[in-house]
RNA sequence: CGGGGCGUAGCUCAGCCUGGUAGAGCGCACGGUUCGGGUCCGUGAGGCCGGAGGUUCAAAUCCUCUCGCCCCGACCA
């Protein structure tokens, strides 16, 4: 394909609203353009990555078993009321009505269709497991829109649903998917990790999710240094950290901590390391208030936090309350005096902390010499703790490193959540009707190839893993104005090879901006 | 949804505070020049200044409303 019989117009200046740089890239050399916030065209550059990589995927998921199938984007409301989700899924749905005056959504993932088309077809175990697949244009109508490709609302996503009479066969097809998914990623070049994940609104037992490693990504997640253990953060537990040394109860002591709100003021006042400090956050969800306690240098894992509590909405208390709850200013509340009201959780790793300090629920004062029982009872221990650089792996492995990710992939185990709310059920051995076990699993198109751009790049530009480039050579000829090497040389080059050609004769061209321009538009680069 | 910002030429932006004939660079067209890594010079085309209303002799500029977009936060695969 010659360059000037292509639609390729590649610009110089960078988007003002491309922020990262796979989107400016993308845009730069006409891969992708805007159409509105989070929707895009993906021109002909653009589309030919996108093929490559569905090419990859349909392989590997035909090889791990998958069927080919495709649904449709609009969604009757009724498939999604009969799940529970057309509440729960809240404005990320897409709503809409049709002349009737009828409720749809534009599908955001396709559990609710699949389980549907199943359950009319499938009714014993001798017909299990299926495993469905297909490649399809989702929309979520994302409360922010950004980084291109990345986090786009409309977007092109593989994924696969399989449907089992059994445990054993359901973690067998896991087995497979994952296998197929690390077989993608490494079939792009691409470096990435499986890391154990929360599941999310997607629900269900267990869940991996497959990041590829970038500074860029959205995601925190802390790996053990063989990578024997991978979490996402949200998900991450650690092993035990190192206990103080044991030492005998001090008295419980309430002391002046005059405008000292933080734990690093506190622990500076009081000469007291902040390991040694205990630290209350005061949360409201939609049914109760809770007071979580951790360490005085840790965080709280607010995933963590949101599924021990079962709720739908968590979030710091406003400021009003919390002086409400606790009968101080911001920056004073502890876990001894609060309101009766407010549920105590504690994460685990307090535990051992003997003579710890902590707010004393008045204006400038605190507590010295606190001790678990004697002074402070708590109502449920639970690891809310979020995982950080240099903690412990759970497994033993060391210390765990933290690094960025972008979420490509998900799998999940999604046990009978979506079959027995949608009454997909079979009829097994002994003759009785039993909900199917399904599992769901996806990978984002224009994502991966987003991400592949953010890990394979340069100041000059893209520098594509073969597998994604878009084209594999670029012939350029550095005389313009010679007609034989225009129009033969390179013209000759260009037959019969997967390359983009030299603009040839017309408009002449230098070779510096080509050159330029080409190492993002094909492969080679020297 | 809360906070902040931006809509002026195809792109990136200046002009707005202090109202008075709409600008630059890049890109594009034409001519010349140069010729193995983003040449140089000249000429030219191109804008209902996001939209509506208002103030004014006069609005890109001031006011009101509206639409779109971006950033931070909450949220999320």
């Amino acid at each position: 394909m010659r360059w000037n019989q292509y639609y390729l117009f590649t610009t110089r200046e960078v988007p003002k609203d491309a922020e990262v740089v796979s989107h400016q890239l993308m845009i730069r050399t006409c891969m992708i353009r805007k159409v509105a916030a989070g929707i895009y065209s993906y021109l002909p550059l653009g589309w030919r990555s996108i093929r490559k990589l569905e090419a990859i995927v349909r392989r590997e998921m035909e090889r791990a078993g998958s069927v080919e199938l495709s649904m449709p984007a609009i969604h009757p409301a009724e498939l999604w009321r009969e799940s529970g989700r057309w509440d729960v899924y809240g404005h990320l749905l897409l709503r809409m009505k049709d002349r009737h005056d009828r409720d749809f959504c534009f599908g955001p993932t396709h559990e609710e269709v699949v389980t549907d088309i199943v359950r009319r077809d499938v009714k014993s175990y001798r017909q299990l497991p299926l495993n469905l697949y297909q490649i399809q244009t989702k929309f979520r109508d994302e409360i922010r829109p950004r980084f291109g490709l990345m986090r786009g609302r409309e977007f092109i996503m593989k994924d696969a649903y399989t449907f089992h009479a059994s445990q054993e066969s359901l973690d067998s097809a896991y087995e497979a998917m994952r296998e197929a998914y690390c077989r993608v990623f490494e079939a792009c070049g691409l470096e990435y990790s499986m890391v154990e994940a929360d599941s999310g609104t997607i629900g269900g037992a267990s869940s991996h999710e497959f990041m590829v490693l970038a500074d860029t990504g959205e995601d925190a997640i802390v790996r053990s240094p063989s990578g024997s253990y991978a979490a996402n953060v949200e998900r991450a537990t650690i092993g035990a950290l190192a206990a103080s040394a044991a030492t005998d109860p001090e008295p419980l002591t309430e002391v002046d901590t005059p405008g000292k709100t933080s734990v690093a003021q506190v622990a500076e006042f009081l000469d007291r390391p902040v390991e040694q400090f205990v630290k209350t956050l005061i949360y409201e969800t939609e049914k109760e208030y809770v007071a979580v306690l951790v360490r005085g240098d840790r965080e709280v894992n607010e995933v963590k936090l949101t599924n021990h509590l079962d709720c739908r909405h968590l979030g710091l208390a406003r400021e009003a309350k919390v002086v409400e709850l606790t009968g101080a200013p911001l920056g004073f509340a502890g876990p001894i005096g609060l309101a009766d009201e407010v549920r105590v959780l504690a994460d685990a790793t307090v535990r051992p902390l003997v003579n710890f300090v902590c707010g004393a629920n008045a204006a400038d004062r605190h507590y010295t010499g606190a001790n678990w029982d004697r002074d402070v009872s708590v109502d449920e221990w639970a690891d809310l703790l979020l995982a950080a650089a240099g903690d412990p792996s759970p497994d033993g492995d060391g210390p765990l490193e933290l690094h960025r990710g972008i979420e490509v992939g998900h799998i999940f185990d999604l046990g009978i959540k979506y079959s027995k709310a949608m009454e997909c059920t079979y009829t097994d051995e002994r003759g009785e009707s039993q909900p199917m076990l399904m599992g769901c699993y996806g990978l984002g198109i224009g994502r991966t190839v987003a991400a592949a751009v953010e890990q394979n790049h340069d100041e000059d530009g893209m520098i594509w893993p073969v597998p994604l480039a878009p084209f594999e050579a670029l012939v350029l000829s550095l005389d313009p104005d010679d007609e034989a090497v225009a129009r033969g040389a390179a013209g000759g080059q260009v037959q019969g090879r997967r390359s983009a050609g030299d603009p040839g004769p017309g408009r002449r061209r230098r070779p510096g901006p080509r050159r330029g321009q080409g190492g993002s538009v094909a492969t080679a680069r020297s």
